[in-house]
DNA sequence: ATGGTTGCTATGCAA
């Protein structure tokens, strides 16, 4: 059995409706994780996407910000949700597909401007996150397991299109970088998307305030694709869709795509 | 050091 699986930081998936619905037609991933989906559950336009074959929504939301879904062509069940640092935001989501893989959607907090917990709260807050997030997979163990989303960190120095400028930068810096490897070394995850292309500058997010992003390609990589080691031998295909960027009314985040044969 | 843009939701906050 194969299937393909994408992630996307959709931004308001309301507003960004069309923007999913074409991604779901052009390329047909068996699995779409969205994150900034920016609605509660309910308010989800559910109804299209099911109509283009993605029966199967597990969600969480919340209003005006944070909000993570599964949409699938493949049955999955609901696998529940984590509130990491007690933030009360909705940021993790899981599901269970029936060949017994589970998929974790999670949208980390982005830390705010400035790197440093003693002035911003919400730097700290985002530390902590991934200090849970550790915790937790170093009890868990996850076995067949593939996590994705917006982890807001680029952690390679070819993450990012100047590593020495944006080492004081929120999502590039070292703190951040070694608390992010941390949880991904708890569960053993293998970054799937690495694996796959080892070599060069890979970026899924530009700013809505570069004016030509194309040009000046000022990109970092804070989406990603994990999966534990007796699966991610797998996992083959990854792509970072850039084009979506230069999308009528873009997020400014981009999918990124993995294929399992499992 | 600063501002640049976008979305949500109605004013400034979060990213």
């Amino acid at each position: 059995m194969s299937f393909t699986l994408a992630t996307w930081n959709i931004n308001s998936v309301r507003l960004r409706e069309p923007l999913v619905c074409q991604l779901l037609e052009a390329e047909g991933p068996d699995v779409l994780c969205l994150q900034e989906c920016k609605s509660p559950v309910d308010k989800i336009p559910m109804e299209r996407f099911r109509e283009l074959g993605y029966q199967h929504i597990v969600a969480r939301g919340q209003k005006g910000y944070n909000g993570v879904a599964i949409l699938s062509k493949l049955p999955l069940e609901d696998a529940g949700d984590r509130d990491f640092a007690q933030l009360g935001h909705a940021r993790h989501v899981a599901a269970r597909l029936e060949n017994g893989v589970t998929i974790h959607n999670f949208y980390v907090p982005a830390g705010g401007d400035k790197p440093d917990r003693e002035i911003n709260e919400k730097f700290g807050q985002k530390l902590d996150y991934l200090t849970e997030m550790r915790d937790w997979f170093h009890s868990e163990r996850p076995e067949k397991a593939i996590l994705v989303g917006d982890l807001n960190i680029a952690p390679r120095e070819d993450d990012v299109w100047d590593h020495k400028k944006l080492l004081k930068i929120v999502s590039h810096t070292p703190v951040e970088v070694e608390h992010l490897g941390e949880a991904q070394e708890a569960g053993a995850w293998v970054d799937v998307t690495r694996a796959d292309i080892p070599e060069g500058n890979l970026y899924s997010w530009w700013s809505y305030r570069s004016p030509d992003w194309n040009a000046a390609d000022k990109g970092r990589r804070l989406d990603h694709v994990w999966a534990t080691p007796d699966i991610s031998n797998a996992a083959h295909g990854s792509r970072i869709l850039r084009e979506a960027r230069g999308w009528e009314k873009p997020s400014d985040h981009v999918p990124v795509f993995a294929t399992f044969d499992l």
